[in-house]
DNA sequence: GACTTCAGTGAACGGTGTTCACTAAATGAA
DNA sequence: TTCATTTAGTGAACACCGTTCACTGAAGTC
């Protein structure tokens, strides 16, 4: 009764309705939001621009549905990491390299993912983006990791685990965001003591550790 | 010889030329960059839109202009509180304070400073961002304050002060595109050891500080 | 006074997201 | 099978966008 509820209509208009997100995430990859239009899609799988209206209401809507599917990769990868049977500061270290290196690699999906919150509409932070959204979970991995580091006698017993949480990742947006725009940020490769990108990318991932690890020598 | 060279007729040209700047700058400021046209500008203005392409050869140019004299805002903040007589370790921590205090005063100008990179074009970080240009400037100064910092022993001497700068720096803007994009992050205020956006600010820049002090008990 | 320069214009071109009346085919009922 | 209803898909249009271009008219120059 319940697999045979979906009808060979139904079927057909998931395979379409499929096509049409298959090919806009193409486009989008490639050129970013700026090269992504309906008129596009429709070329690209042989249909009228007016039907893709008969699968999303609008633009924003099928945009949307791209971004959050985007980030939807990119916290399964942090979980995936953050669920390993390593030890504490290796898979710390490793949830932060492991998303800058998603985020990296479709860098016009991590932009829009971003950007494309509403500035003017009354969403906020609070209410909108952090309870039951993709966005929340990879918050919640980050707020776990961070009481398990004080827990575990890593990082200092003062910190709130919640605003280190929201710190940290910020630290790492900032990141991924300057490598998203500058496509080879840091370029110092070609300096003396220079370093590739994934070699830099280690090095702010320690700086983050670092300020949220016990001094070493000394008493708390 | 060289004040007498301004015709009347140049000083109407750079006072028309500024009204379009100024009512692009009020509608960006309010809108983003997706609500200003040439079209809106016009009409504030009541010229033309035709008349805008004398002025300016693309609306992207406009533009530009816009995101350069902001950037230029930002820069100069940095530079006066960098250049003052206090000690180092507050001058730091107001220097990146401040930089996300300007950047968050015009989310979208800043948001913008940044995601107007083309990513396509062959303008990379080393050659174009880096050099004469306001980031390169914003950069230096941010090294020059690393570089203080481990001579005067603050910071640990092992630091490369060029990826030292780049690190904070992306940490610093990921702060700020967050409220940019988020404009009620953290929005902890109202929970159990919330902190308002001020105080967050404060929080943020200590824990990058922290990541390069010397560990204060122990030897280096 | 004639000539040149040039700020400003209206109309158009090709692009965008979106809507709407419409066709034609698939579906369900009798 | 036949009729009625739904619905996937369309083409043309609307209102907007950035941009161009032939043009006007006023200001500056000799």
């Amino acid at each position: 009764m319940q697999d045979s509820e979906i009808s060979p209509a139904e079927r057909r208009r998931l395979r379409v309705r499929g096509a049409i997100l298959d090919a806009a995430e193409k486009v989008f990859a490639e050129e970013g939001e700026a090269g992504l239009s309906i008129r596009r899609i429709a070329d690209e799988i042989d249909y009228s621009p007016a039907a893709i209206y008969k699968y999303f209401s609008s633009k924003d809507d099928l945009v949307d549905e791209l971004k959050e599917s985007f980030f939807g990769r990119l916290l399964g990868t942090v979980h995936e990491i953050a669920d390993r049977r390593d030890p504490f500061s290796v898979r710390a270290r490793r949830c932060m390299t492991g998303y800058v290196r998603v985020a990296i690699d479709k860098p016009h999906h991590y932009v829009a993912a971003f950007s494309g919150v509403r500035l003017d509409s009354e969403t906020s932070f609070d209410a909108h983006g952090f309870d039951d959204t993709n966005k929340g979970q990879a918050f919640s991995v980050l707020t776990d990791m961070v009481t398990e580091g004080i827990e575990s006698g890593f990082f200092r017993a003062g910190l709130d685990p919640i605003n280190t949480a929201k710190s940290v990742w910020a630290s790492i947006h900032g990141l991924a965001m300057m490598i998203a725009h500058l496509p080879d940020f840091p370029a110092t490769a070609s300096m003396p003591g220079g370093m590739d990108q994934a070699e830099f990318i280690d090095f702010h991932s320690d700086l983050i550790v670092r300020s949220l690890e016990k001094t070493s020598g000394g008493a708390e």
